[in-house]
DNA sequence: TTTATTGCAAATCCTTTGCAGTTAC
DNA sequence: GTAACTGCAAAGGATTTGCAATAAA
């Protein structure tokens, strides 16, 4: 595990919890992922280090390291459920429903959005990972033309 | 049907389908639920009006109703797919991670994020059903006492 | 050694599909 | 009458679970 800006076994040790094989192999394929992948992405790759690793013990290790926000699980407008490394900045994702292109975006905008809702409804969101469909740049100029 | 804003069973036929009475009660128990129902929820709902009418009917039936934009879809944060009556505004869900009380909020705020993305990403994004979870105001003031 | 973690296979949940019968038009 | 639509039962896909074996501490 090569993940340098944490020590994640550190982390799962000190929380009582052992340092596998398996989860050492999966942080690396989530991480390997990029920006959002999915189980059966994440599985292939897997696969590839280590055939052995068995799909239950992929959902397992998942929810484990979500609850220990080692990795942090989204959900696409179509319903899929995705994965990536819990970076240490906040931040949102675009999805290209024409192209298929992901993007990724800070916070700001997307602050922003929260205080006004805070503001005028009195409800504070806190969705810290939101996943938008829409056109990207490029689509749109195709489109236009 | 009573859906007195729209006249849904002429939407049907303008458009070469039939208006069946599973339809109609599917539409009927969809808008029932006000806000945001689930299969099941809607499933119940029909099985109290009709018990003849079985799962599979519903599944094409909202699939169908999807298409025909006479309801939504929308996903929850917790990947459950929900449905409601497509209104004639656009608009948006809170639901509070606590006391799971949902509410409905205009287009404004929202479209405010869109359009800075878009100034900012050259990105528009076009999800017109965001369900954002977080607090509400009566939960923050209890968590606050 | 001890008990958390794994692999396997079976179970479960949600949704879709093939097909023969029914019904809206 | 004739397609579009439905119910049923079976298939599919994704995720979860029970249990005996394994391995991290």
């Amino acid at each position: 595990m090569s993940h340098n800006t944490r020590n994640y076994a550190k982390m799962m040790r000190d929380r009582g919890f052992r340092v596998t094989h398996q989860r050492r192999l999966v942080l690396d394929a989530v991480c390997e992922g990029g920006a959002h992948t999915t189980v059966d992405e994440i599985y292939a790759r897997l696969q590839q280090k280590d055939p052995s690793i068995s799909l239950s013990t992929l959902y397992r290790t998942l929810d484990f390291l979500t609850r220990l926000h080692l990795v942090v699980e989204a959900r696409t407008p179509d319903g899929k459920t995705s994965y990536e490394i819990a970076s240490l900045q906040p931040h949102h994702h675009l999805v290209c429903r024409t192209c298929g292109r992901e993007e990724q975006i800070g916070p700001e905008e997307v602050q922003h959005l929260y205080a006004e809702i805070e503001r005028v409804y009195g409800f504070l969101p806190d969705e810290d990972h939101l996943v938008l469909s829409g056109l990207c740049r490029s689509c749109r100029a195709r489109q236009a033309a």
